[in-house]
DNA sequence: TCTGGGGTCCTTAACCGT
DNA sequence: TCTGACGGTTAAGGACCC
């Protein structure tokens, strides 16, 4: 066990909630809710000011709806979130080699393994000196936790927060977590602190009491042991910089549940496209296809397969993700797919033998999989016209505008299946809320919100005065999407003044 | 209008080979 | 040759995290 606070715990306070502040003067000191604004939706991340309504993060929007009605609800914008992360991580990659991103809010330091720490002063004034720093690099504010652990340094964040800091002195662990609720421990979520609580065990001091074999009795081998130490302040774990991935996947919800199985070999085909465009991107090839499918009833079904050798073939693995799915029954309905690989492996060149062997084998085993098909269901028309359309639309939306990700393909399901093919102009632009924009008149700005063919704009930006809305209809040429603007050290007033005279509302067109 | 998306790790069971 | 223990791999599901 260590004997300085020298592991540092640091979380941007509300981080998506409070980049969107930063970015949008006029939501300043507002309730802000991040999130997937679909009718399936849920929280990412609340303002503190959406919270004190009783928004939480992993609610549903609906529900965050009626509690905060007139909060501002914004799709998330990972690219600028990954950004301003990325200027977060740097600052702290100066105070050592070890740190450990956990995600793009989050991240753990080794202070002593740098050198910028060896006793509980030198961490304090470290610690502090960090928080300005990412003050004045991002104008958000972070909560930074100290402790002789990776586990202690979370728990004191977590009691830092918002804006703070909190050191636990080595020595008074044992005593200032018995009285906490086990449910502050990292891996205590619903389902373990309910089968605690029936034990009769609410706190983390009647979980020391409790023993190691009873734990390990109650919540099984590896659970039971970690629990324990967790619980008497032990946590020997490093901190560890570079960890690699162990899977990709993506998965979609949709709307409303699909029913047509033809319409769900589409969409699963999308997916497995989706997921191998993004392996590939980073660089690995994998032999484990799982294919995920949540049904009318929230059940959850996962599939897979493992391949002779790794791949990052397209065609393997959608074949693949079509074996699995012929499989699986959906009649009911089926709220979410998705396509994961696992059992990733560096691309290199050695795999393309064994990929090359299981793409062959793949495709002999779903060619022979198609005949069989082929000879139950003698519609077999739609099924490769369905095939055509996803491929187009997979195309559309590979463009990803560098703002707000363009709506799903499934938000105009209701509308119709008007699925534009590749190459016709599109019918309507869409505007999420909350995606940067820029008009030829009045500069940046962002989608405050759009129907009825129109669509509100709201034109400020990082470093002005909260700024004046204007109403456009949605086919407004002068009006484009943009990329994000930097929170601080705007790279010079190119726009200098912001909003001049216009003071009449302008509904161009 | 109940319940996202991207991950990690653990457990259990079946199966295979030694 | 039969049986058993054991380890590794695969598959499926679940809990948890942000």
């Amino acid at each position: 066990m260590r004997a300085a606070p020298t592991i540092l715990h640091l979380d941007m306070d509300a981080f998506y909630a409070s980049v969107e502040q930063a970015a949008k003067p006029s939501l300043r000191g507002k309730a802000v809710i991040v999130g997937g604004l679909g009718p399936r939706g849920v929280v990412a991340t609340a303002s503190y000011e959406a919270r004190r309504f009783g928004v939480h993060s992993a609610m549903p929007t609906a529900q965050a709806r009626r509690l905060c009605p007139n909060g501002a609800y914004l799709i998330p914008r990972f690219t600028l979130y990954r950004a301003v992360s990325d200027l977060v991580m740097a600052r702290l990659r100066e105070l050592s080699p070890l740190v450990e991103p956990l995600s793009l809010d989050e991240a753990f330091v080794d202070l002593e393994a740098g050198g910028a720490a060896f006793d509980s002063a030198g961490a304090r004034v470290t610690a502090e000196r960090l928080r300005a720093d990412i003050r004045a690099a991002t104008g958000l504010s972070a909560s930074v936790g100290l402790a002789g652990s990776k586990m202690l340094a979370k728990v004191a964040s977590e009691g830092a927060k918002p804006d703070g800091l909190l050191l636990i002195e080595p020595g008074t662990e044992r005593e200032l977590l018995a009285p906490m609720s086990v449910r502050t421990l990292p891996g205590v979520g619903p389902a373990t602190g309910e089968h605690l609580r029936r034990a009769g065990i609410t706190t983390v001091g009647e979980l020391a009491d409790a023993g190691e074999d009873e734990l390990v009795r109650m919540t099984g081998r590896a659970h039971g042991v970690a629990l324990y130490r967790m619980a008497l302040g032990l946590d020997d774990r490093p901190v560890v910089a570079e960890r690699d991935a162990k899977s990709v996947s993506v998965e979609d919800t949709f709307d409303v549940d699909l029913h047509d199985r033809v319409r769900i070999r589409g969409e699963v085909q999308r997916l497995a496209e989706r997921c191998v465009g993004r392996l590939r991107a980073s660089g690995h090839s994998g032999r484990t296809i799982v294919l995920k499918v949540r049904r009318y009833d929230f059940s959850t079904l996962t599939r897979s397969e493992t391949l002779r050798g790794p791949t990052d073939d397209p065609a393997v693995v959608r074949e693949a993700a079509a074996r699995l799915l012929e499989g699986i029954d959906t009649t009911g309905g089926v709220r979410l797919l998705g396509v994961g690989v696992s059992g990733l492996a560096d691309y290199t060149q050695e795999d393309l033998f064994a990929q090359a062997e299981a793409e062959a084998e793949a495709r002999a085993a779903a060619r022979a999989e198609a005949e069989a098909v082929a000879g139950e269901r003698d519609s077999g028309g739609p099924d490769s016209a369905a095939g055509a359309r996803v491929q187009g639309a997979d195309k559309g939306d590979g463009a990803d505008g560098g703002a707000g990700a363009p709506v799903r393909a499934q938000a105009a399901a209701g509308t119709g299946a008007a699925d534009a093919p590749v190459g016709e102009p599109p019918q309507e632009r869409r505007w999420p809320a909350g995606t940067d924009v820029r008009h030829g008149e009045y500069g940046p700005g962002w989608v405050q919100g759009s129907g009825v063919g129109r669509v509100t704009v709201r034109f400020e930006r990082p470093g002005s005065p909260p700024g004046r809305v204007r109403t456009f209809r949605v086919d407004d040429p002068d009006l484009e999407p943009s990329d994000p603007l930097p929170l601080v050290g705007e790279p010079d007033g190119e726009h200098a003044e912001p909003d001049g005279g216009h003071a009449k509302e302008g509904t161009a067109g």
